[in-house]
DNA sequence: TCGCGAAATTGCGCCAGCGCAATATCCAAG
DNA sequence: CTTGGATATTGCGCTGGCGCAATTTCGCGA
């Protein structure tokens, strides 16, 4: 498709490592693909045919249990590399991906993995960090809900995604694409009800700004420590 | 240490590949470890020095939070890659690994991996997998803990267990190695007392047979309908 | 054999958070 | 501008499962 500079992917974690001219032959093996907003770029159970890399904009990974209920896995924001089932022996992928904003993602045929790990052992590495750390945040998370409240798990939830995908704005850090209090509900393990009530008592108390598909935190220091369950906040006591 | 046969470890996946003189090669740089019923193999936080397979027994991974609460990872099983934090850019293990039963293990210097995946590309790919497949778990955990019941996770954690550990008795399946209720809660992001009701619930249901750090599966089909939440067992309901 | 400590059981009361439902608000398409 | 659908808010009642605590059972070491 495209043809994609050199300059633009030489930083991504995927082709750090490599000489200029296997930056060059590995991009000539792939293509460049735009996804606009709401699309999938691939979804539960196909087959793993691609693996990818995300140049622009960001994802919501879902997953889908047999009787229905959905969860938001994690987040895939630019630079990194995804939709790699293939070198788990995974024939079909496990999630969904869908483009909450357009994007553009440059895909590999899954059949050139084995080649290109022979012909670059960076590139194994590389997948083995990702998936490694992808882990740790999976391990994460379990741990949150073994032992955190609610309240708890959405700060946490909150100060991850405006870490990974915060924007500064006046009035704080916004996260950078269309969020659903639904979606939150599905990262936390929550519903949207509730949700919606902590960040109308957050908003109130001054910590985060809210908006429709749209979050801003005002302030982290005091988000940080409902977070480590240090100082509940109000939710459930009214205003008297 | 003790020397150890190739013939013994020849089917471990970590082997799987190999030329038996690389076995043989991989094996001579390795020390095999004893570790007797309750010692950490290495601790959460410590330096990753090490990596290991499992060659006999069961391991317990858990992990605590920096508040101090304790949940189980998951276990281990004899022909297991494990401890490879250092494939993954941990500098520390993200995790304790203390010996259910005496066990027996094959250590390599952490330092030896790098030279070692290079020479021989399957071992990282032997690695990939391993983690892919943890991720797997992991998050089908998170699904768990997100959309099902206390009594549904525990029936899960079970079913689990007695696939990955289990030992055919004339009673059903035992869980091949000592565990207690709060290990369970621990899996099952709940407390030991709601385990222990669960599983008196299930024991006068004739599910499962109990006993101190010993579990055994009598009706694994009922098990699975309830893991599925196709059936709801009589927890509450006092008998009348 | 006894005694101690870990493991397990069980009753009771409570409350965080869910389910339900009504309403409000916003956005995009026509 | 209107309409319809998705998104969000909020009140109310209920309950699953936790916290607390008393008691029992079991296995191991002396």
């Amino acid at each position: 498709m495209a043809a994609v500079d050199r300059s633009l992917v030489a930083n991504l974690p995927m082709f750090a490592g490599l000489s200029p001219a296997e930056q060059d032959e590995l991009l000539r093996e792939s293509r460049s693909v735009r996804y606009p907003k709401g699309s999938a770029v691939f979804e539960q159970g196909a087959e793993a045919n691609r693996f990818f890399t995300l140049l622009h904009g960001h994802l919501r990974v879902e997953k889908t249990t047999p009787q229905g209920q959905q969860s938001v896995v994690r987040y895939v924001s630019a630079g990194e590399l995804f939709g790699v089932a293939q070198a788990m022996n995974l024939t079909h992928y496990p999630a969904t991906a869908v483009a909450a904003v357009d994007s553009i993602a440059l895909a590999w045929p899954s059949s050139s993995w084995q080649r290109l790990i022979v012909k670059y052992p960076s590139l194994a590495a590389s997948a083995l960090q990702t998936v490694g750390s992808r882990l740790q945040d999976t391990q994460a998370r379990v741990l949150e809900m073994s032992n955190e409240q609610v309240e708890q798990r959405v700060a946490h939830a909150l100060l991850r995604l405006a870490k990974q995908a915060g924007k500064k704005v006046d009035a704080g850090v916004e996260i950078d694409f269309p969020i659903s209090r639904q979606d939150v509900a599905e990262m936390t393990g929550t519903t949207l009800h509730t949700v919606s009530r902590i960040l109308s008592a957050w908003e109130s108390e001054g910590l985060v700004e809210g908006g429709r598909q749209r979050i801003v935190l005002r302030d982290t220091y005091r988000l940080h420590n409902l977070a480590e369950g240090e100082e509940a906040s109000q939710v459930h006591k009214r205003r008297t």
